[in-house]
DNA sequence: ATCATCGTGTGGACGTTGTCCACATCGCGA
DNA sequence: TCGCGATGTGGACAACGTCCACACGATGAT
């Protein structure tokens, strides 16, 4: 029970679900090189036999966090039932279960949140060999759902060109807002209010 | 030239203005507690006489990074002789230059951007003594755009309480992906471009 | 079957950081 | 003139990321 599995094998993966841990609560910033070694029982020096530098190891962590995240915002697309019948409102629906899924997740988990994408603010220089965005999870069920909104007639095609990012900003900038901003600690009614009428303005906003 | 004005004086001062040229390249993580006594000239102990930790300092240079946005932002209103001759269109130009001039800041500057608001996610833990933002100077312009739009009568009066968040969202949403996320490395042409169509649909979408 | 090799983990060290303690100093008011 | 309180100093401690040389242990070639 102790730790069967490696001691040899697979460090590595070790060290990653140890920066989950780590990053879970305090973000990126509680991810130590010296204490993520410490926790699977290993020199801290080992971990350069698989990163480069810490940096590298909490990119490893966030692309982790991206699969979690698309997992979680996968889930609450159990809308099945959905009030209004037409698929146009189906698509748009689903945009908007997307937008709040994302962030649902980020509320709930907002130490995960802090790392999932871009090197947090001043931690990282410019350039981090960060995963690209384009092949995160979550971005591409963002895509996916723009895509279907276009098809199902509710989004002009001239429109769809660059619809992501304002969509993206929306979500994104809500969930900054909540976590760390003027809107934290808000009862969390409060808060999904506040996020419904978000994600509803941008996307009437993007289909104008 | 050297140093006259302190050595004794307005040591808090000096260090702010320290944390101001750190932070300016570098973001928050780069305003070290020793480095910015060392450039002042002073010991790194003497600062615990004017802040209570490192995270005091950070939140003093947040507080006039605020300010500097605020001027910044108040600039570029030079939309005088505007191309709509109504003042409906006015109100409604008004909040999109509020949000562009923030979208702006953000790309000019965006190490204190990161400094600006919020304690940068993982480096405070979670109650950070940072300036209320209810307060903050460019959070203040934002909602007296959207006052005057209420009484332009270009936004219903129903929607406008909360209608802070959507906007301010959208925004800081946009600029950080611009930052450190996907749209990172745009063109500065493309990069506006986006911002004006974000910061077009949040608007449109708002008053809806 | 022996031995060299290479991937992996260890131990020690260096420079840096934030923070605490006791001590020094300087100016202002009694 | 003297002392006291505000301000700055010096030294120390623990923690961090990172580099170096070294030690193990399985693996493939001889």
């Amino acid at each position: 029970m102790t730790q069967r599995p490696y001691h040899h094998g697979n460090l590595r993966a070790a060290l990653v679900d140890a920066g989950l841990e780590l990053t879970r609560e305090g973000g990126p910033g509680a991810l130590g090189l010296r204490e993520a070694t410490r926790r699977v029982g290993v020199s801290p020096n080992a971990a350069y036999r698989h990163f480069a530098d810490r940096d590298a190891l909490l990119g490893a962590v966030a692309a982790r966090v991206q699969e979690l995240m698309a997992d979680r915002m996968a889930l609450p697309a159990g809308s099945g039932a959905a009030s209004s019948s037409e698929a146009d409102e189906q698509a748009r629906s689903r945009l908007i279960t997307v937008g709040l899924g994302y962030i649902e997740f980020a509320l709930e988990e907002p130490g995960w949140f802090a790392v999932a994408f871009f090197p947090a603010p001043g931690s990282a220089p410019a350039d981090s060999p960060y995963r690209s965005p384009a092949t995160a999870p979550p971005f591409r069920m963002l895509v996916e759902a723009l895509d279907t909104m276009v098809t199902a007639g509710v989004l002009d095609p001239r429109a769809r060109p660059g619809a992501e990012w304002p969509c993206w900003s929306a979500v994104h900038g809500f969930a900054e807002l909540a976590i760390h901003g003027p809107l934290r600690g808000l009862p969390a009614a409060e808060l999904r209010a506040l996020a419904e009428r978000t994600v509803a303005a941008i996307v009437t906003g993007v289909q104008t």
